[in-house]
DNA sequence: GAGATATTATAAGTAAGCTTACGATCTATC
DNA sequence: GATAGATCGTAAGCTTACTTATAATATCTC
């Protein structure tokens, strides 16, 4: 409910408004870039603002299919496409699913993704305060990194304390 | 070709005696803790360690179909099981793919992989130097990291001087 | 309002990743 | 040498992930 959003969603954090600023800022995103937000875009990213999970493909599908006729794979793709293009959504490569960008930051600024084993939820830490030693270790082998991903699973807050 | 193996395989090192190097090393973490390492097993390790790039499950099954009697796809899932909860695989997971591991390290010291865009080959860095750095930003969140995806492409040395 | 561009719908298909089920064999251990 | 545990073979199937191809709309531009 804070103003600067925590990096791991609170269990209680009102979602209800979680949802629609990330809607507003989407809309602004796209505005701003000439982009179109376009109905089944929309969709697909509040199919994935309905939770703080990630959700694989087929489960967008399944969830949008609960509201509209179910869409075919393509179409769920294209505007997962769409959405990661324009920092709106973020892919979490050790499950191979997608998830709703809830910050504000800079496309370019890497993040690092907490995952509670125990709830599923997803949290975002921004990447620049280890980016620095990351980037370093990489080049010491004389490697050029261009994209990192970091993903680290344990558990949350929330869980640890309702073990 | 060095005693202390670079993070990153040079294209020029001696392959035979790297592999060489692996499958005794695989002996003997098998041999201490009482595991046998069976022919499949054997045969899934040195088919990952044809090369430095990381095999997806049915890569590897291919390149057994080679030699032997095509494989089910349930017999190499088991020997990587196997392989990996004795830390002589890794598993690359913005890939799907499985890695052999070449190092000696601790099993439970956590590595980043770095992965060149260009040449598909993979290598190791210790994760310890960013380590503290990753985990903090983690636990200032609250949260308590068990296991870290460090993943970061980008070019390796050989393919940055041969563009 | 004609033509170009972007977006979506529809249909179909490929392939990777992984699992379940069950029987056979092999290997300790008593 | 009987029993239990581990490993492997065989067969089949499921789910997810993602693509290709083509036609239909919608939107923008002149
Ligand atoms: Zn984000
Ligand atoms: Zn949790
Ligand atoms: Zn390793
Ligand atoms: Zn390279």
């Amino acid at each position: 409910m804070s103003l600067a959003k925590p990096a791991f969603p609170a269990p209680d954090h009102d979602h209800g408004r979680c949802t629609a600023e990330a809607l507003t800022h989407a809309e602004a995103v796209c505005e701003q870039r000439s982009q179109k937000f376009t109905p089944i875009r929309r969709q697909v990213l509040q199919a994935l603002l309905s939770s703080h999970r990630p959700l694989g493909a087929y489960e967008v599908i399944d969830e949008l299919a609960k509201s509209m006729p179910r869409p075919a794979p393509i179409t769920v793709y294209r505007a997962l496409d769409f959405l990661m293009a324009n920092g709106l959504v973020h892919r979490i490569e050790s499950r191979n699913a997608y998830l709703a960008c809830a910050h504000d930051h800079d496309a370019t600024s890497a993040v690092a993704f907490l995952i509670c084993e125990r709830c599923g939820l997803v949290g975002e830490v921004p990447a620049a305060p280890f980016a620095q030693g990351l980037n370093q270790a990489a080049r010491s082998s004389g490697f050029a990194p261009r994209l990192s991903v970091v993903e680290i699973t344990g558990t949350c807050t929330h869980c640890q304390t309702h073990a």
